[in-house]
DNA sequence: GGGCAAATGATAACAGTGTCAACATGAGTT
DNA sequence: AACTCATGTTGACACTGTTATCATTTGCCC
């Protein structure tokens, strides 16, 4: 139980069942949290989330984008300070998988629920496409002179996909949650695009 | 429904439930089925699932196990014939997403239980650790004169990273599902390391 | 301030799920 | 032929997401 003001109605329900959602979900292996449970946590109704979340669905993609505001933060300060642009780029990749590794509930959820290309060209997203968005500006500013506009397509999606899909592995056992490994892996590719 | 041996004992209630398990995996979106659908797909009670598998999530990795025999055998096709060891690496990298963009729900599922880096070590794999340790095991004859042991596990660790981020963020439609594309970016990865 | 509509909450119920305990049936062995 | 054990069934329990219906409160208008 949490935040409750007393009387019939909650005054920010909403905000609240978001909040204990993402402390529900941090408690959890796979990130799936339970309307029932949430509202039992934040002392209301099952039935009164459907007053603010159209369904389940909905709901967890809320929390998906509360986390990505999180991870937007953490990557902004983990960037905040290094002049150089390559440095900029490597902090915030590793500080995606670093955030994984801080989170794995959260970022299983996120995966899930994480805007798709078509969501950021057509512009329907609230604020979780600055995430997405930190690592590619970076990267456009990295590789500025590309032979074809093509050779920078591929390693943007490259670098993303590094990115991504150490995070994935790493909760999934697949890789050693080791840092300066991880670091390593981020930093090695950042050099090859910079060197060359 | 699909094979039943009329009686009350099926003859082989297992791996017809494990068959019927993948179609209707292949319908859903997630990659998740209900106990009771299949064993109502397979004209059998509820309950009979249990004298098979402990329990829903053994069922699941049992599924994901058949998965992982037919991305080996779809790796191991791509790989038969091409002599180079580099070339050899791309195939199998690529036809690792190509298996991803064929099958989606299905590797959804795969990617929620796959099999950890403890679980290669101690050997308690059926048969599916062939399909990971193929990647690996081309990388280890791709790159045997590395300086360092070091440099070697970092650039193991970025080709599968890269692989499995690039096929879980095409099924999550962040990167488009061309293969070209693809293809390209697996091919420059494997290009920066030989030619180096 | 009194009255009313809309927003927000609660209750009851339905269909569906995973799982367990108890029972039924068939196959294989001696 | 009888017994045993693996295999399949029935019934039930607790839980979930969701809907329909009813209750309360807030905010606004006169």
């Amino acid at each position: 139980m949490t935040k409750k003001k007393d009387g019939y109605h909650h005054g920010d329900l909403r905000s609240a069942l978001v909040k204990n959602g993402l402390k529900l979900v941090a408690d959890t292996e796979d990130g799936d949290v339970g309307l029932r449970e949430v509202a039992r946590e934040t002392g209301v109704s099952a039935t009164a989330v459907y007053r603010h979340f159209p369904d389940k669905d909905a709901f967890l993609r809320a929390l998906a984008g509360a986390g990505f505001e999180m991870l937007y933060d953490a990557q902004a300060k983990a960037a905040a300070g290094r002049a150089a642009k390559d440095e900029g780029f490597r902090a915030i990749g590793q500080a995606y998988v670093h955030f994984a590794i801080d989170h794995p509930p959260l970022f299983r959820l996120m995966s899930r629920y994480m805007p798709s290309a078509d969501d950021f060209r057509e512009g329907r997203l609230a604020k979780g496409n600055r995430a997405g968005r930190l690592l590619t500006d970076y990267l456009a500013e990295l590789l500025p002179g590309e032979e074809n506009e093509s050779k920078r397509q591929v390693a943007a999606i490259q670098a993303i996909a590094l990115v991504h899909g150490l995070a994935q592995l790493v909760l999934g056992g697949q890789i050693p949650k080791d840092r300066s490994l991880i670091d390593a892996a981020v930093d090695e590719f950042g050099s090859w695009h910079h060197e060359s």
